[in-house]
DNA sequence: TTTCTAGTTTAGAATTATTATAAACTAGAA
DNA sequence: TTCTAGTTTATAATAATTCTAAACTAGAAA
């Protein structure tokens, strides 16, 4: 089975419409060897290089959103007001660079907890993320 | 010494001059037995009730961002595109419930690293942060 | 194959959070 | 009391995102 296929499925597996607009996005986001972070600026640009087809602005929020809420995608936590987002979905940490705005991953391997709190009453742990800080 | 001179010792010592304003919001922030956490929306809010001295919504942008500066406020990571911004400047986490959008402090003791990788070279870790999302 | 329609895309408008601007004001040194 | 650098303010500008409603399309059914 080809790639094209394959997130044909991964798309209807989620209840999303297989559009060419979905597949290109897919394409871009998840046929890569490395994971990604970006926002939708970055993204964006990416995509609609002259030259290329070109998807509307508005699609490529509804279809990063709707990504993400299928779990193909991963927001993750800055102090900064822009949403950025992560290919990597598993449980990953971050060294954030304010300076340069840079996110890198760092391994699961690389970080221990050896004490995490319980969840307040009535509610569960949904993940949890560790960002450390870096400067010169 | 009252606690007028100390807030206005607070600013000197950071090179801000003690304005109204500044005397006004610090009272806001830092006069409280329990910390808090606040947008600037929520803080505008608090600050400019009707029968009150009204503060522009500029001077509370510049002023938390003095004040963040000066360490006196920690900006509080999340995947909103808004900033949250914690009176409690010490080390410690949180939980972030997504549903309620309501952030937590978890007490620094509660969560510990047994590991913590090293820094890209030539940087340095400036702090680190837990964020626990909780949902139901 | 053609028809039909719910789901999707799109351009552009609206909204929200934040930052910039420049004129008026003020703390506090001289 | 005067003076000025620092501060405040209303408002405009910008940036990120969401909304809207008309046009388009995937794919089921005829």
């Amino acid at each position: 089975m080809n790639q094209k296929n394959e997130i044909t499925n991964k798309l209807r597996t989620s209840g999303l419409r297989p559009t060419k607009q979905r597949i290109l996005i897919a394409k871009n986001l998840f046929e890569r060897n490395n994971t990604f972070h970006f926002t939708i600026e970055t993204l964006n640009k990416k995509i609609n290089r002259k030259g290329k087809e070109q998807i509307s602005l508005a699609t490529i929020y509804n279809t990063v959103e709707a990504f993400t809420n299928a779990g193909y995608l991963k927001e993750i936590l800055t102090s900064k007001n822009k949403s950025y987002y992560d290919t990597n979905i598993k449980s990953h940490h971050h060294f954030y660079d304010e300076e340069s705005k840079e996110l890198t991953d760092i391994n699961y391997n690389q970080v221990k907890l050896s004490k995490v709190p319980n969840p307040p009453k009535g509610k569960k742990i949904k993940n949890l993320e560790v960002v450390i800080r870096i400067q010169k």
